[in-house]
DNA sequence: CACTTTTATGTAAATTTTTTGCATTTCTTC
DNA sequence: GAAGAAATGCAAAAAATTTACATAAAAGTG
């Protein structure tokens, strides 16, 4: 059945003539009825504003700048799969890549869905702040952690899973402990980096004795080991940041002659596919896409069923290690 | 300005009321006119009918089943990058794993999309021919090879692919060759190892003398060389169908303790990232799906333009060889 | 081939949906 | 607490859509 503006006023409560105002009106909405009639018009699915979800299910897009990569598939297939079981439908939308301040189309894509999950690592405080402002009582949420969350997050424990890397390790019987980071700026590679640290000081007898920035790319892993070989340090164990630092890490170690895990071992973050394909096989955290799928949607389907505001709640998904070769030193 | 029934009344040169009767009707449309009419409210962007393309773009929609993987992102990247020149705006939509049959959904995609893009390794030909019937004279392309395409077809050139590794793998000095095909219903498996294989055959002095039927899976590539293994053969040159399979091949073997490219050469298909990341580094056959992005988009919206109807025709985007360490034997 | 039936289409009327003018109420501000 | 601004409802006007009826073309039938 075709939905009307007699719906969304039966809906809201408010005559014909104001839905029809508000929805013609060009400026964002701030008031609460009219929050109310856009978030009716999204529901019950107003042609000119929803985008999908044609059968009365809620709308959720997933926005992220796409780039090559299994784990971009991998985050793609977990929401996804994570939907089937919902009330709720996945649509992907992207942003320019070369765009750091997708602001503007956030907030209009925040008309045409019920809600809104967003994956970009360049978004900074400030423009969570305004969106937020823009977008008014809206759900939506972010994936990447943040130092001080503006809206409701839900990410993997990032901090958990450096804190149980550099645990194995010590269980490992290692002392001497060395980090390739992600780019710094980023939180959630700031997060694995600190969990991985805390561990390290708190413990008795543990040392951080080497540690390289990288940018989580494969080449960093390479010119990292290019630095860790001129130290000539061995009997270490160093976590990777994510695992293709770790590749490129150990291809370099492998071609300089380098055993592994007899000369150190090493653990990678994010436990794709490869991480079983490499020889010696690598020891990664493993994440449950699936789970941070499911997660989303529910908190976000709460958001829509109850119309209640976000105020930066973290949602944390745990994260596993999946032991493999690459850290059975001394095993 | 909103999109009317006048407006698809004016552009088709039909009455309101006939467009009104067209649109409202139920079953899916055969008549010249009624597909006018449907072509015109999708251009225009009727709010009932169109899900994107706001702005007068044509909305085309990628059509896969979600794998996680490199190669499915690596696509869904290449049709996203290329329509960024275009007048044409990419939507992926999946259809369920489980469903082995999703000619009804396709129909149901093609009243809100301008054109239609499928890759759906697992549909028939029967499949084609089903949805081309019903669908009628409608912008929709296949990016999978098939034997007897019933509709346009824009994929790689898998048959030069294999082709091209043969004649390296010649090149190199080697005689012997053998093969881990992928799945045989799959056209594109299929196309690489008949290219490798014309080759081989045509040229004198070289001989077929291993192969097996794999999945295109890193296990697949794990059996096959336990089967290699059996054999005893040294120097010869294998070509794996895709990369997993490769690694696969590769990993058992140097646990094995055999050397690549000492004892044998190998090369792949698809070159995901991994390619340079393994070592040996694997030649590989290079797909450019920004290419295939770019080919299709322009195939589609020259069918939407002109109206005009698909026969079968076949744009074949090259591929390039990309010579790494795992064939560099006796270079 | 002449006749009936079905289908496609247009015109105009009927109906539904949306917008707008005007009056009333509620909220802000000084 | 009075003046102005903003929000809202009612009802009329306008716009959009559907339907009744008429006609012509196409398809089927004996």
């Amino acid at each position: 059945m075709r939905v009307t503006l007699k719906h969304i006023s039966d809906d809201t409560g408010l005559s014909i003539a104001t839905v029809s105002r508000t929805l013609n009106r060009k400026k964002r909405r701030y008031s609460a009825n009219e929050e109310k009639i856009y978030a009716s018009a999204r529901k019950l699915g107003y042609p000119f504003f929803t985008n999908a979800g044609e059968n009365g299910k809620v709308s959720i897009a997933l926005v992220m700048k796409l780039f090559e990569g299994e784990f971009y598939s991998s985050l793609i297939n977990g929401f996804y799969e994570a939907s089937g079981n919902t009330d709720s439908e996945i649509v992907f939308s992207y942003v320019e890549k070369q765009n750091d301040n997708p602001v503007d189309d956030i907030i209009s894509l925040s008309k045409k869905y019920s809600g809104i999950c967003l994956f970009l690592p360049s978004m900074t405080d400030n423009h969570y702040l305004k969106i937020k402002e823009k977008v008014g009582r809206y759900p939506i949420i972010s994936l990447l952690p943040s130092k001080n969350p503006k809206i409701d997050t839900v990410c993997f424990d990032s901090y958990r899973g450096g804190y149980m890397m550099a645990k194995h390790f010590e269980e490992r019987g290692y002392k001497k402990f060395g980090y390739i980071s992600g780019p710094t700026r980023r939180a959630d590679a700031l997060f694995r980096k600190n969990g991985f640290l805390n561990h390290v000081h708190e413990s008795n007898g543990l040392e951080l004795v080497w540690s390289y920035e990288g940018d989580f790319s494969t080449n960093a892993g390479i010119s990292a080991f290019a630095e860790f070989k001129k130290t000539g340090l061995k009997d270490i164990a160093v976590f990777g940041g994510n695992d293709y630092s770790c590749f490129g890490f150990m291809k370099a170690a492998l071609e300089s002659g380098y055993k592994i895990p007899d000369d150190f071992i090493i653990g990678g973050y994010d436990n794709i596919s490869f991480c079983k394909t490499f020889t010696p096989e690598l020891t990664s955290i493993a994440t449950d896409f699936h789970q941070l799928g499911k997660q989303s949607i529910r908190i976000i389907e709460n958001m829509v069923a109850e119309a209640s505001d976000s105020f930066g709640n973290i949602s944390m998904i745990p994260v596993k290690i999946k032991i493999r070769t690459s850290s059975q030193g001394r095993g």
